[in-house]
DNA sequence: ATAGAGCCTAAAGTATGCTTCAGAGTCAAG
DNA sequence: CTTGACTCTGAAGCATACTTTAGGCTCTAT
């Protein structure tokens, strides 16, 4: 069973550095892995997960402190429900906010394409014709 | 007919710094405005549109750079079409799968605040049954 | 058993995106 | 006509999020 990885095996993973990994565990969003013998991290599956929830929201702006936050939301325990629950109904207030935005970005960005389109009578164009994928919301 | 503004109004109109839009000047994402014989910027009701747009891309993680890029293509002229339209198609792609990302941080958020719902059996939760803010796509 | 790739720590350095400071002119109210 | 709020420029300072550096141990393959 080959269920650890090493540091270098988790940064290529996730496509970033061994650096930032550590930085990450300073800062408190990667948990202390365990180590070997000779003192070398090593991580479990389960931590691409959650370098992956890392990244997904710090591309979409999230700051470390937050995402910090979300974190301890994802793995808080029962207790402190009512602050926990409090706190998740910022986020997604703030999360809902931030779709609006987004798509209504999206809807400049589609509006200037159909006028350029439009101004070349391009009707084969490949962004205006694409599927809309957020048709299927969860 | 009051149509313009000094550089503090619209700061407190978006909600910014003096010095934030002076800085955006000078990397170039706010045009250079007008000023008055006495040296004093002042900017076109139009202004508002643009910072807020500034703003709201800020919001949603592009860097200065992205959104310089972005506005560029808004106010393209009609020539290098092919150029701008292929940025556009790039940023459009872009920002589709940011939101995309978006709605999975919501789903799980969403989970979460189910599991911690149904635990407390409470089934008035504010979050949960709030309707759906993307329920309406444009 | 040794070369080279990978890992370690701590600390300094860097890029981005502003904010603060210093020093000075401008404007509107009283 | 002065006082206080507002504006100007340029430069330095700061927070965030890493990256780079320095110096050293470890692991794997030859």
């Amino acid at each position: 069973m080959e269920t650890s990885l090493s540091i270098g095996t988790l940064a290529k993973e996730c496509g970033l550095t061994v650096e930032a990994i550590r930085y990450y565990e300073k800062q408190g969003l990667m948990p202390k892995p365990h180590r070997t013998e000779s003192g070398y991290r090593f991580y479990k599956t389960t931590d691409i997960d959650r370098l992956s929830f890392i990244l997904r929201l710090k591309r979409l702006g999230f700051s470390l402190k937050e995402i910090r936050e979300l974190l301890l939301l994802k793995s808080a325990p029962e207790k402190n429900h009512q602050q926990i629950h409090q706190l998740a109904e910022e986020k997604l207030e703030d999360i809902e906010h931030r779709i609006k935005d987004m798509l209504r970005v999206r809807h400049d960005l589609v509006t200037l394409l159909k006028s350029c389109s439009k101004a070349h009578q391009d009707s084969s164009c490949p962004i205006l014709n694409a599927s809309n994928p957020l048709a299927k919301d969860s």
